[in-house]
DNA sequence: TGTACATCAGTGAACGCGCGTTCACTGATGTAC
DNA sequence: TGTACATCAGTGAACGCGCGTTCACTGATGTAC
């Protein structure tokens, strides 16, 4: 009807459909992994739930590690969506350390709504299964705000620094696709450790290596953003003023 | 024949038979844990391995999940055999930096040597498996040697500190039995920080999150837990010196 | 607008394989007198 | 030292179930003229 819709293809109810299926079959997937975890994801249970015969599955992924592929892929944006959005979401755009702390509570909150689809990207890895490379660039997008913050607040700042250990310096030098390489290496440094201490406190808590020591109210958690965010995003300069 | 043999119930060739079995089941499945993940680890195929009926693993473990409970214990008590004897081999006992990254190292270096076993304890749970009260004391082996070291470096030191947030002191709580309570929460609050730390750099690195960014050779490791060491072990104070 | 053909979605049977667990059983090893 | 009995280790068949993937097929939806 409107000219917009007339794109060189038209969309056709087929293709709807498919898409509805795609995705009923996903969400399947989604549901079945909670319950029996990825190594024992089964399309014939999923056919069974979705009422079809379990060869039909085919016509949408052409194997099982395909699926997976996509389940994994979905993941990786799902929760980079969910902590965009709540850095975007900060009131006042200049707080980089409140939009830090929204960012890495969002991530903690997310990993606790979806506990399984977080197992499935950072949990170990599925035996059997090699991560293809679709998953490399959705896999970076919730290191990449955390690593922007930080260059927002102190990139190109005067670098006061000893010189760093060259080995490190080359160690870390993966990142300076992230970085636009505006960070000097001990606070790249940081930033990794920083990154690596929310995936573990997360992961801790969430595979239950937390039981009896620390609680599961966030409580921690807070406390330790905030001290990241105050230690990684105020230069020493800022601090000692 | 001597004396010392004959305890209220000698041994006897049956029981050491018994043993040697029973260690052999589970090399073999330690064996296959690494091809094919803990969720599938199977009876037959050990049995298989073994020449032995399927039927006859019964005789030594009741079922699946209690040779899992089995393969879980000796996994928590060989790291913590590992980074005890680490800890015990510093030169120096007094030099309590050495000793934390002693234990840090070795904790990497037994991860990426039993990388199975390590995803096993620290990995995404094993789904319909619950972990029974056995496997809590040698799970706490090893956090019990870093909180230690940092007791032993400031433990009663005089503290400083503002008071700290009730809600987090409750949090913590559950830690008190490893400290002697001799830890204002501030600090110990880094210790669990540091702890995390340590299980996200190894987890991250080993379950494949470093390819493309950080180098896989512990330059980056070696640096963090050198800086987590002076961070923790050393008070203001003394730095102030 | 109507017809002919190509594409696609879904079926159901089959292949060849795996699994944990139970059971009645045979023989060997240990124990008590 | 020898005998009688109890315990234990290991067998092999069976139960009842699961799985991924392929294949030839039917019918429906879309496309080109």
């Amino acid at each position: 009807m409107s000219p917009s819709n007339s794109t060189p293809k038209a969309p056709g109810v087929r293709a709807r459909i498919r898409a509805e299926l795609t995705a009923a079959i996903k969400a399947s997937a989604r549901r079945q992994l909670a319950t029996e975890g990825a190594s024992s994801l089964s399309l014939r249970a999923i056919a069974r739930e979705l009422d079809m015969a379990s060869s039909a599955i085919y016509r949408y992924f052409a194997s099982r590690d395909e699926l997976l592929t996509a389940l994994i892929i979905d993941a990786y944006d799902a929760v980079a969506d969910a902590v965009e959005a709540a850095d975007a979401a900060a009131v006042d755009q200049d707080d980089l350390v409140a939009r830090f702390c929204n960012a890495a509570t969002a991530l903690r909150a997310w990993a606790f709504e979806h506990p399984h689809e977080y197992a499935l990207i950072f949990g170990s890895p599925i035996p059997g299964y090699e991560a293809p490379q679709d998953t490399i660039d959705p896999a970076g997008r919730v290191p990449f705000v955390i690593i922007s913050l930080v260059v927002m607040a102190r990139g190109g700042e005067h670098d006061t620094s000893p010189p760093a250990d060259p080995a490190l310096v080359s160690a870390l030098s993966g990142l300076d696709g992230f970085t636009g390489s505006l960070l000097p290496t001990p606070l790249l440094s940081e930033v990794v450790s920083a990154w690596a201490q929310l995936f573990g406190m997360i992961s801790l808590e969430l595979f239950g290596h937390f039981k009896n020591s620390v609680a599961d109210d966030g409580v921690y958690y807070g406390h330790a953003v905030r001290d990241m965010a105050n230690r990684l995003l105020t230069s020493p300069a800022e601090a000692a003023t």
